[in-house]
DNA sequence: AATGGACTCAACCGCATAGAG
DNA sequence: GCTCTATGCGGTTGAGTCCAT
């Protein structure tokens, strides 16, 4: 079966030969390509129009970058599809000299496998169940070529990041903080990290939850749990602030936290675009580091380490925090430079 | 060395959309 | 407003290659 432009002639289908490449650089670099549907004929090409613009655009064009992705590569990568999708052609902008096709292929082979053998969904970039984690082999590559970090422990370390800049935001702090001081003494390792296990991990969680969710209607709030394993990556947990998110856009804010107050994939993303074009927006994403440091400070910053080898529960992460409007990332998505 | 499964990536397919008539 | 055509895009396919057994 061949496309419209294919049925009315007999054309030639399958790899291009190097004649057939020589012909269209030849034909394209002196004519142009105004019209792909003519280029074939005018090129003396037994091709579709549609087959000559994808060789072009894909393989033939001077100006693509051959090669191996870099690391950065893949991060914008994964950073644009965290907010885009599967959209490649949008993806591939960000990246010069690459195509849409060629960015969809790393993904399906590589990023793909990779994210699910961190443990997370490739289309939500959430955590997945361990379950789906582990019914995933890891990647061929992966195997032969990485100094394999990962191990089956799950060590996270949470960074609460939260910090006030004005007297109403102070007044949520603080019961945050009280929150936070209810939870101590947590089991230290040594002076600048905490390991939890996993019922600790959820008891804090809910308690800095349960605060900042309870002002939240009132203060615009961001609170951010960074979470490192043994990978080299790092990702967030966040609350997003809707009172951003949904005042730009128009939709009916969720101001209820909750699994049925869902926040859907495709309103969080385009939640997190306008998100990322809003200034004021990025500036309120604070940043508490202590947890000590914020009994004496008002301001936090303790690593909080998670050394919960066979317990941590990455249900418990999926169903409790991800459905109230949680979301996960991989890299700092304020580094992304949006140009959309 | 042979074989079969896994993987890569160029190319195709089909749908959506824009624009011309 | 409708139809037709060209173009763009995302999903899928399959030939070639790699690698473990």
């Amino acid at each position: 079966m061949g496309h419209h432009c294919c049925s009315k002639q007999k054309v030639k289908r399958g790899l291009w030969s190097p004649e057939e490449d020589e012909k269209l650089i030849k034909h394209i670099t002196t004519h142009g390509h105004s019209c792909w549907s003519s280029v074939p004929k005018l090129a003396g090409l037994q091709r579709c129009g549609k087959s000559c613009r994808l060789r072009w655009i894909n393989y033939l064009r001077p100006d693509l970058k051959r090669g191996c992705f870099s690391e950065q590569e893949e991060r914008i990568i994964i950073d644009v599809h965290r907010i885009l999708g599967n959209k490649w052609a949008q993806i591939a902008k960000h990246l010069p000299g690459r195509t849409d096709n060629e960015v969809k292929n790393f993904w399906n082979s590589c990023i793909k496998k990779k994210l699910i053998s961190q443990g997370f969904d490739p289309n939500t970039h959430n955590l997945l169940s361990r379950a789906a984690a582990a019914a995933t082999p890891p990647h061929r590559n992966n195997k032969k070529k990485t100094n394999n970090n990962h191990t089956t422990s799950s060590v996270f370390t949470i960074e609460t990041s939260l910090s006030p800049s004005s007297t109403k935001e102070l007044v949520s702090m603080d019961m945050i903080k009280a929150s936070l001081a209810a939870l101590s003494p947590f089991p230290h390792t040594n002076s600048s990290t905490t390991v939890l296990t996993m019922p600790q991990f959820q008891t804090s969680w809910s308690h800095l939850y349960e605060s900042a969710c309870n002002y939240y209607n009132h203060v615009p709030i961001k609170t951010n749990i960074v979470y490192q394993n043994h990978s080299t990556s790092t990702g967030t947990f966040g609350i997003i602030n809707e009172n951003c998110m949904w005042g730009v856009t128009g939709f009916e804010p969720h101001h209820e936290f909750g699994p049925s107050n869902n926040i859907g994939h495709e309103e969080m993303q385009q939640g997190a675009q306008v998100q990322l074009q809003e200034e004021n927006c990025l500036e309120e994403v604070y940043k508490v580091n202590d947890l000590h440091e914020f009994n004496k400070h008002g301001r936090i910053a303790e690593n909080v380490t998670f050394d919960d080898s066979s317990d941590f529960d990455f249900e418990f992460v999926d169903s409790e925090l991800i459905p109230c409007g949680i979301y996960t990332n991989v890299n700092s998505i304020d580094q992304l430079a949006w140009d959309c």
